[in-house]
DNA sequence: TCCCTTAAGAGACGAACCGTCTCTAACGAC
DNA sequence: GTCGTTAGAGACGGTTCGTCTCTTAAGGGA
């Protein structure tokens, strides 16, 4: 009855502890098992600790997977050619989603409607400086692409991923990009330029 | 005492009854509060008689939707064109999303599991019988649409409905159609002529 | 027509979690 | 050293789950 110092974890590393043990939860019994009752346990804590940081289960998974992974936005891809790029994007999403697990993602989309949708913002942007450095290169005309356009590849993964709930096969990430998205912008530039001859160069 | 035959219902009129009650409760309070509990006691019956018949309240919600509304592949769109058509197509999805609400939606994605990929599958049907007929009109050459680009404007829709929560603006639809669908068929269609007359019309 | 199998209607039951609340004691600021 | 804050722990009433039991209406077969 001497031993054990009951140390008192307090701030960034007793939150960091209930992050963990939120992810050890998820990877454990699924979002389904994600009980806060069962966090704070596993994290030996009390509920009311929990409740003080988050609203609701959504929102702590949500904490815990951003405590474990990185943005994209802190790393694009830079493979030399916009081919290169955009496949880099889709394969990075189609990793996440495989580590995440679609269990997660869809409970995420039932509970969560307040979900930032800045959330998802981070591969328009990613996408955006894609296309400046392909423009850059002369790859691709900037007005070729329009924001639906550049948003397509990644939108119609995200579909998948929501759709299937199995692993996105690479060979669907190479048929988005080389069946639809390249051949999309190149016609759209070629139009544009014929646009151009047509009218003697006006502009 | 002596009022109230109290008919004790059975076979498809039992059943009936059951999945308007289950719509009813998806209408007065949402996937949320669609609890086996509530729909028993909405439809006078047992918990057990639902349980005997369905699974889990999402299989029971599938069979309140599908109890409620037709498929659109009982009624193919012919508009006489393709653009006609496909804007069709995109138009019931969205308005079937607005329907059913994005709550339900979402729950259904979150908890069946089991949701039979067939589900989905109609929408690709429909576009193939569109695509026929625009082949047969000479819009489209038929090999130049391929698999994944017949359902790529469906699957944008799907994709918007599911992230966005929001009923999907007719713009974004015009513009799935006018913007990406029919520029890439028309320009595949125009790379296989070229590509046709190239090796002097070989084949 | 009567009987007998089936299943409807109703609710009790223990289990799991919910979200709130309360209590004690460790921590850190001053 | 004092004192306000909050971690740690768990009790609490409430809801829903899915299973089980019991009675009795329904309806087909002999």
């Amino acid at each position: 009855m001497t031993g054990e110092a009951k140390a008192r974890r307090r701030g960034a590393a007793l939150e960091a502890a209930i992050l963990d043990a939120a992810w050890d939860e998820l990877d454990a019994s699924g979002y389904a098992g994600l009980t806060i009752e069962n966090v704070a346990a596993r994290a030996r804590t009390g509920k009311q600790v929990i409740y003080r940081r988050w609203q609701n289960r959504a929102d702590l998974a949500l904490a815990a997977m951003r405590h474990r992974y990185t943005s994209i936005a802190d790393d694009v891809p830079d493979t030399g050619s916009l081919r290169g790029d955009v496949l880099a994007v889709l394969r990075h999403m189609a990793r996440r989603f495989r580590e995440f697990g679609s269990d997660l993602v869809h409970g995420l989309m039932a509970e969560a409607h307040e979900l930032d949708p800045e959330t998802f913002e981070v591969i328009p942007d990613a996408m955006a400086i894609i296309l400046g450095r392909a423009a850059e290169r002369g790859e691709v005309s900037a007005e070729a692409v329009t924001p639906r356009i550049a948003r397509m590849p990644a939108d119609l993964v995200r579909h998948e991923m929501l759709l299937t709930d199995r692993p996105v096969p690479d060979g669907v990430l190479v048929e988005i990009v080389d069946e639809m998205f390249l051949p999309l912008v190149r016609a759209r530039g070629r139009d544009q330029r014929e646009k151009r001859a047509a009218t003697g160069a006006s502009r």
